[in-house]
DNA sequence: CGCCTATATCGATGAATGTCAATCTATGTG
DNA sequence: CACATAGATTGACATTCATCGATATAGGCG
């Protein structure tokens, strides 16, 4: 049995713009979604994964958010920052990006519901969105 | 080449590289550039970034490999086993995907040093790593 | 030995991603 | 109003990535 014919389509690439609002919800906000089976054989047989594949998605956004090192540069920087905020002027610099560059990857943090945005008069100030780097986390522990 | 000789330890921190030297094919290999601007305007001059470059990717890394829904449902999986560990054959069915393609995951999750691979017989058992999911929280915790 | 099974690796391909230059939008200021 | 500035958006390009089919390796069995 389990020959691997793979009849399957597009299951598991799903594109997932940020351009819109996202679909799945907040990215941090929901966690814990599992059930666990088990068997025995020469492997478990195991029915379902103990994830669900939107579950998944969802958590997986928030890693690819975390998985380009200038973003987590920029992560740093904000949450070194005494105030707490700083503003793209602030972030283009230190990492050597063009300005352009920078707002995306702030637009992917935001998205990922990582990093808040607040605009004051010209300048845009980012902020740790409180509690999304130990929600984070949490999507770690709960997997 | 092959061969991945990890000697299963890990200090906290910093354990979860893998074992590949990666190129650094970054188009910003530069660091240590000190060119300052003069007149910070409009927010705190902010200083140096709280993470350097290395960190960073190195950071990265993990977190890369984190970043695709199969693949953390394949450490779901490997960990909801009551075994804690599982093998191939049972890993390509409930993802649906072909077998060398899951092989390949669960290569970059062993690179990543969050998975252990351990060959018996015919079948290539997967388990956690103790501890690398508590690490790559840490990883978020010191940003 | 030859064959079967389980897994890894290779090569190709289409999609996603990071980056920049150019441009657009909004909010100032003279 | 004209103009300057901060930041976002667009379009293009090169790189990386996820996936597959085909093939290679390696252990088990007759």
């Amino acid at each position: 049995m389990s020959i691997y014919v793979h009849n399957g389509f597009m299951t598991t690439q799903q594109t997932l713009r940020p351009e819109t609002e996202n679909p799945l919800g907040s990215p941090l906000g929901n966690l814990l979604g599992d059930d666990a089976r088990a068997g025995a054989d020469c492997c478990t047989p195991a029915g379902l994964p103990a994830l669900s594949a939107e579950d998944a998605q969802r958590r997986a956004l928030v890693f690819k958010a975390l998985a380009d090192p200038n973003r987590l540069r920029l992560l740093s920087i904000v949450k070194a920052g005494e105030s707490g905020e700083a503003c793209v002027c602030d972030l283009t610099e230190p990492l050597d990006l063009g300005q352009p560059t920078v707002s995306h990857h702030l637009k992917i943090l935001v998205d990922a519901g990582l990093l808040h945005r607040e605009k004051r008069g010209t300048w845009a100030y980012y902020s740790l969105v409180p509690g999304a780097l130990e929600s984070t986390a949490g999507l770690l522990a709960t997997l």
